[in-house]
DNA sequence: GTAAATTTATTAACAGTGTTAAGTTTGCTT
DNA sequence: AAGCAAACTTAACACTGTTAATAAATTTAC
């Protein structure tokens, strides 16, 4: 049966193309430009074709993002892993989601800043083992280390959520207004990250 | 020359009714539902109709998140005006911006989330003397208050813009998510809050 | 009071978007 | 060679924002 296994892939292959050229169209172009028929247009064939290897427009975006999440992955996990105290590999995570998304303005925007609930189940993409949950485990480590050196008997969950708040508004906000008077940015990241980080250490708010 | 008055007047009273029917769309049916022609069809007006009045819909847009900011500004402006400290007047300030995203979140969504940068201007939301204008003013005066008390020498502006983009974060990323596995959102918030304010108390991050 | 001019609103269209039903081509199997 | 299933395309639907050309209404001028 080598006829049908040659011809599966030939389909994973188109496949495989039209997510490249989505990818491609993305960071060339931006989300904006990002339209069946311009993919259609970059892999030659009719934009009807696309749909018998995707359900629609959101499912090739749903890849994207899963694509983004795993290069995110990379990037959280293992910057600042060596530094010494747990504060300072929270933070440089912290950073390198933040630097992350600057790097990576296209690909931040269709997985944290775009609507996608309509199709794209946030469920699938949090589903046990994926990239999601292993990133949410690794941020999970850092923020339980941080919080224990500090003698901070916050949630675990809470803080990192919070946390994840915080870099993701400096990241959208920055991204999404630009021409906005900010100040010089590497100053804001790193006020940004004071304020926030600075918490684990106050024991009560009054 | 009261006829040409009168004229005028009918011709601000339609103008008036296309922001209204726009505002109602998008109270009533979303951003995503927010339309040239379903306006039109509001109106009882052909969509061409619209562009005598309004440039484009990002014309129209502008026009509702001044209208946005306007609200937000009397709900910020007297936010917890007479608590005792400058510290709790900061967070009452910037409790009362999280609270207006949950309560008004297409408005929100519009004037903080959408992508408007093609047809308005930033520097036209920001002129001076503007609502835009005396938000922030409005909040340097807190945040100036809160540092001097704090006895904290930062950058009122970086600390001012940090601090609306951990409350931007909350309320964007909770707004643009809603399926995730949130913690419970007051303790999120207040958590998020906490962490914020606290840089303001210490001295040096190590 | 009629004719010209101006304002106001409309029709029809353009160039896009995501998506689908129906039909055609292709290539393998029997 | 006939049948069949998969792959692909054409044409269309229902939308979107926007514009050029045109018709209708109203005001101004004679």
């Amino acid at each position: 049966m080598s006829i049908i296994e040659r011809k599966k892939r030939h389909k994973e292959s188109l496949r495989q193309e039209i997510l490249d050229a989505a990818r491609e169209i993305l960071l060339a172009e931006g989300y904006a430009c990002l339209s069946m028929r311009r993919i259609a247009e970059r892999i030659e064939y009719s934009p009807t074709t696309i749909y018998h290897y995707f359900n629609n427009k959101d499912d090739i975006l749903y890849h994207l993002c899963v694509e983004t999440l795993e290069r995110q992955y990379e990037a959280l996990s293992t910057a600042g892993a060596d530094l010494p105290s747990p504060y300072l590999r929270l933070r440089a995570a912290l950073r390198a989601y933040v630097d992350f998304g600057f790097s990576e303005p296209d690909r931040y925007k269709i997985t944290f800043m775009a609507d996608l609930s309509r199709y794209v189940s946030t469920a699938s993409i949090l589903e046990q083992g994926g990239v999601a949950d292993r990133l949410i485990t690794v941020m999970y480590q850092r923020v339980h280390e941080a919080l224990v050196a500090a003698e901070c008997n916050r949630d675990v969950k809470s803080v990192f959520q919070a946390l994840w708040a915080h870099c993701h508004g400096l990241v959208s906000l920055l991204l999404g207004h630009p021409d906005f008077p900010w100040t010089e940015r590497e100053n804001l990241i790193e006020t940004g990250l004071d304020l926030s980080l600075a918490g684990l250490f106050v024991k009560e708010t009054e």
